[in-house]
DNA sequence: ACTCCTTTTCAGAAGTATCTGAAAGATTGT
DNA sequence: ACAATCTTTCAGATACTTCTGAAAAGGAGT
């Protein structure tokens, strides 16, 4: 029987896994990084496998992923052909790491969009008839306000990357003076 | 050929359909979101199939999810047996709503198994050989650390939401402020 | 240049998620 | 009670994602 060290470990590696579906990664990929967050030692490609029970190739293309993200690097040990790999341990740098990536995947493509179908509606408004103009107009309007509030999340997320890991308690403390 | 309003429309729906996968959730699900937000009116189940070319059970799948996270009604128009459908319009709304359901079925549940996993070591060190305490105390550390980050990230959330929809944009200033 | 060890790639297999369409279930009006 | 109209459900079909394992590629030492 698995001692009750290995028996947390794998709680949280299958817990972290199973979060993995909210946050459009897959699920290997996530417990894969949960294993090397929580090990002290960084682990080769063998002691992945055998850890996950997961194939060489599954192995390797999830690492890439993840070294690919920034989350994961690969460490050379002299005297050991193997590479190991070890996971970013500094939760603040991690949540940095994440939030640029995702930031320039997801809000910044949007907001792009977004204008684009703002130009294109303006552009073309009064080659509609009058009814489909008012459409348009209560249309160009939701445009504005996601681009809006898209625009200010950026810039929230700018400021909060900008002021480092001292940011976030500064932003609750404040919070909390604006709520009462 | 669709007049360029229906092109605009056609070209945000396609792309808030793209940024699902980030999300996790549905591609359809998305669509249909984005269908019912840039809607002037609401829109019945054959105008949703028709729009996004899909069939009765999806839409009706789709429809009830959205109508579960509270992102979209269900109407009624009198003399009218169909029922209507409508996206919350509010931007700030939308997020309060995507957030607090976000906050419950994610961070919640990892934060308390991060809890239980700290608890099922702490319990059981003294039954480790001497170099395995060494990688238990490793372990808790990272527990330690990512479930402080969480719990932080969790409070700034509370307090987010309870600040309305001015919190924003007074983030925003001190943190602007922070980082200078 | 060859051997040995390791990593990467990728075609096909396996596993999941999503979608369809028809049948069952609801609801309203007569 | 029945007919008409609309909604929901769900088994099976389809489409998509992920995984495996073996072959190819890479690279260090002799």
């Amino acid at each position: 029987m698995h001692d009750a060290l290995e028996r947390s470990k794998a709680l949280f590696i299958r817990r972290w896994g199973e979060m993995s579906g909210y946050w459009g990664i897959n699920r290997t990929m996530a417990e894969l990084h949960a294993l090397l967050y929580i090990s002290a030692e960084p682990l080769n490609t063998d002691q992945i496998m055998e850890a996950l029970q997961i194939s060489r190739g599954n192995a390797s293309m999830n690492i890439r992923q993840l070294v690919n993200w920034g989350l994961v690097s690969r460490i050379h040990k002299k005297g050991d052909r193997k590479e190991y790999f070890t996971a970013q341990t500094n939760v603040w740098e991690m949540f940095e790491t994440i939030v640029r990536e995702r930031r320039r995947r997801e809000v910044e493509p949007i907001i792009e969009t977004i204008s684009r179908c703002r130009q294109l509606v303006a552009d073309n408004m009064s080659t509609l008839e009058d009814d489909r103009q008012q459409e348009a107009r209560v249309y160009r309007e939701r445009l504005d306000n996601m681009a809006d509030f898209l625009t200010t999340i950026n810039g929230l997320l700018n400021a909060l990357l900008d002021s480092g890991q001292g940011g976030l308690g500064q932003v609750e403390r404040t919070l909390v003076k604006v709520a009462r």
